[in-house]
DNA sequence: GTGGGGCTTCCCATTGTGGGAAGGTCAATG
DNA sequence: CATTGACCTTCCCACAATGGGAAGCCCCAC
């Protein structure tokens, strides 16, 4: 199997596979004569794997991890735990954050008129800084969304 | 007013205030004799207003709408308001993947023994995706906090 | 043998942010 | 006045994960 059929039975980009090859994260794949890479079943049965870890918010480096912990037949489900965990913690902080900031701005808003004058609660806010010290984060890439 | 100063009034890093000013986002600085950038009180404040968007969780370039509105005199704040709600919809879509990711994790966490044995439920399911098709996003970076 | 589609590699862009190097400046202290 | 240390300048690099596209080779079907 080419790459292309890889990519559409994986779920995963051929730019991915080839990324994910690049990085490490997956060994380099066999080569036909030719120079194409080619697939067995198993190769893409990792690969997703590797889309359903990324579906689940798991950066590279963490999918690296469970991949490790997948294939070590004497890993302790307690590490994969841990990770699972550890992970949700990092989902649930940065929906807090992200759940002040809506909170945040739908609040202000109720509070402007909406109309054609230019007064407005949103741009007073924002400029003197009412809403507090909130050091919160930004930065939260929308998905670009690699059609499934 | 060096940029140093600027940055430590306003919160926003000079490298930052840089970049701004290179982007295009804020005009540029003007020059002491010895090229360094001056800044007055009133860029300090345009400054800040950008740090108070950020924090909300706006793009640069949706701040730089929100700075062109702040300009406006002839504003209808309406138009704010339409940029805040929609901005508070991207947030609560993102808040929603998010929490599907969460609540997946951690119910698979939850049937996970978590002790010595290899045996993982979490694993079972990234590998043979019974998450079902939920085609979430990742990649929402974790602050590099620059730290205020 | 030719066309179209798939494959290869390589480079570029994205979004904000920081790191660091090489060099100029400025203020204070000896 | 000279040195020192803190600050400024520009320029390049890196990150994370992904897509776009170009130039060129390959393979199969017709």
């Amino acid at each position: 199997m080419n790459i292309g059929q890889a990519a559409k039975a994986s779920g995963v980009s051929a730019k991915m596979i080839r990324y994910y090859e690049q990085t490490g994260l997956v060994s380099p794949a066999a080569r036909s004569g030719a120079g194409y890479r080619t697939y067995a079943e198993k190769d893409v049965h990792t690969l997703r794997f590797i889309r359903r870890a990324r579906d689940l918010g798991f950066s590279v480096e963490g999918i690296a991890e469970l991949l490790a912990l997948w294939r070590d037949r004497t890993r302790h489900s307690a590490d994969v735990k841990d990770m699972a965990l550890g992970h949700v913690a990092v989902l649930r902080k940065k929906i807090t954050e992200l759940e002040a900031m809506a909170q945040t701005l739908q609040s202000l808003a109720s509070c402007c008129a909406g109309d054609e004058r230019p007064d407005c609660p949103i741009l007073k806010d924002i400029e003197d800084g009412t809403d507090g010290p909130a050091r919160a984060p930004h930065r939260f890439g929308l998905l670009p969304d690699g059609g499934a």
